[in-house]
DNA sequence: CTGAAAGCGCTTACAG
DNA sequence: CTGAAAGCGCTTACAG
């Protein structure tokens, strides 16, 4: 039951443990047809199947990316993933997902796993709690992109969604609409992450821009679980909003269970909108209106930029936005 | 920027490289404290992060496992994809998904990558047609277990649900509620797969038990593109069914989506129930009665019987059934 | 209590 | 056109 080695191969085929080598990584420059035969011959009659650990250890390269994923519940970072890993797929590249699940130290514990396992860059949707970390990556130059959040101290290159941009989207839209009492929820205060920070930022932006005041009141900032409590609270006020902007899928879920559970009616006795284009948006009864992230582009987008700086190709350390798109349905 | 290495942890400790890997590998058994002190300091003072890759090399063994699911587009699939890492992770094992896309040949080559990639053992989803590969991994007693379907004459042990008992939960419902016009939709007829066939024969021995004839053009097998054109001819009938069993997820969505589209009111013009208790169910409107999978119990099984053969430790080779639950909500 | 040496299965510069 | 030798970074049986 011993494994088969380049050894036995080249004992069976008669050749150097060089030449078999240089057969399994195609250098046939100078190789005699009955050499590659006699190769081929023996490589089928023992089986033999190259074993990628001891190549990586020898070539310092194990073609794998990890991405580190703040938290895999998220349509967005699902769909991002799946990009990724076509992308790395066509370049012969492997991917390791781990989940942070929005905690620094199991963050940090997967970045110095990953890294002891040699992989050749990571994606990181970061905490944002690690920049010792980040910047050690930094310093020794190791291939790392940001998704989804940025660090602006740090000069590591982010993929990220016009996040103001898609806020606005939504409250212009129910101010055609004919909205005015427009509220806003998001999840995790506690960690100010790019994207909320954003989408809060324009979502007050495009209300000054109508004019409207901003009611401290109707933009609120909870956990998930909470959601539906300050809920209970938000349409209790005396001035109730009669539209809401959900800052992303989990928060949407919530406001429709909310909804359903206290006989709300949508959007005749509430309005709706959610950042992130999920799954069931367009069946929903009724089908509701979102704020579509690229989510392929992205996921894309940052495996080629790591797959470039991971092969040394110069590439300009810039972030880059992508664009959201409305997509209107009927919840509004 | 060269890599430490534990040879240079040894030089500066002032001690061999044999002394810090027993160091790293907590053999301390006569290890003075002197010197434990002076290797910690060293590899602080260096930033010394052990190899994985060297490691594996030496000692045969990843502490990786490959899963390849048959598509990665079924919610059950993630669920228990998420419970497999869940386990694997607590055993300090990594996971490494691949998804076969219902697709034979990339099923093969994940397999043989995976192999050569050294990983310990392996849960698939299997498409059923690479008996051959499956058959050396048997003979060269390679670990392996399968997940969601079985091959009858293969001595691999198979975690799966209780399928006939699923459909005819689902079956037995729709009776309860006065329903007597039962279809049902799968996807797949090409590949018999063991869950596909299982439920039909469920659904069929449920109905026979109830004395209702089985009428042949109400069970339907198409890709999941076709769905809601035989729903269709389904609909229009002269003796229409009154209610409709999903045999997965993807069906329900295109009933639910050809019902929204339609103005088909659910349950009242057509009761629905899927198998697989989809993320939107309880807050669907209406909610919709799910035939539910225990998926993390399912998946957290195959990952300790996985994790046992890999130790080695003697488990019989036998599959296991889990029991599906009826989740009843508004759609009947 | 610690070290020298062999070896895991490859690749690669070099020699011929 | 092909082979001998060194080396990737570890671990481990053995010697002392």
């Amino acid at each position: 039951m011993k494994n088969v080695t380049i050894a036995d191969v080249a004992e069976q085929a008669e050749v150097s443990k060089s030449t078999v080598s240089q057969y399994l990584n195609k250098r046939y420059d100078y190789m005699g047809e009955k050499t590659k035969q006699r190769i081929q011959d023996a490589i089928e009659k023992l089986g033999y199947q190259p074993n990628i650990v001891a190549r990586s250890l020898k070539q310092k390269s194990t073609k794998t990316i990890g991405v580190i994923v703040a938290n895999i519940l998220h349509n967005f970072t699902t769909e991002v993933t799946r990009a990724i890993e076509d992308v790395c797929h066509t370049s012969d590249f492997h991917t390791i997902i781990c989940n942070a699940d929005d905690d620094p130290v199991k963050e940090k514990h997967y970045i110095e796993m990953l890294r002891a396992k040699q992989v050749d860059g990571l994606i990181v949707f970061p905490t944002g709690d690690n920049k010792d970390l980040y910047q050690k990556m930094l310093d020794s130059s190791y291939p790392v992109v940001f998704m989804d959040r940025n660090l602006e101290e740090m000069d590591i290159p982010a993929i990220m969604l016009h996040n103001e941009k898609a806020a606005a989207l939504a409250v212009e839209h129910f101010v055609e609409k004919g909205y005015r009492r427009i509220g806003m929820i998001t999840t995790s205060i506690l960690n100010h992450t790019t994207p909320r920070k954003e989408r809060v930022e324009g979502y007050k932006k495009a209300l000054q821009k109508y004019d409207i005041p901003i009611q401290t009141d109707y933009l609120i900032s909870v956990e998930s679980q909470s959601v539906q409590a300050e809920l209970e609270e938000l349409l209790h006020l005396e001035r109730a909003p009669e539209a809401i902007l959900a800052g992303n899928d989990l928060v949407l879920i919530e406001i429709l269970k909310f909804a359903k559970l206290n006989g709300y009616r949508i959007p005749d006795d509430l309005a709706v909108i959610g950042i992130d284009d999920v799954s069931f948006a367009s069946f929903y009864v009724p089908a509701i209106t979102t704020v579509a992230q690229p989510t392929f582009k992205m996921g894309k987008a940052a495996a080629e930029m790591l797959l470039k700086k991971i092969q040394k190709q110069k590439t300009e350390n810039t972030s880059l936005r992508f664009e959201p798109t409305l997509m209107i349905r009927d919840s509004v």
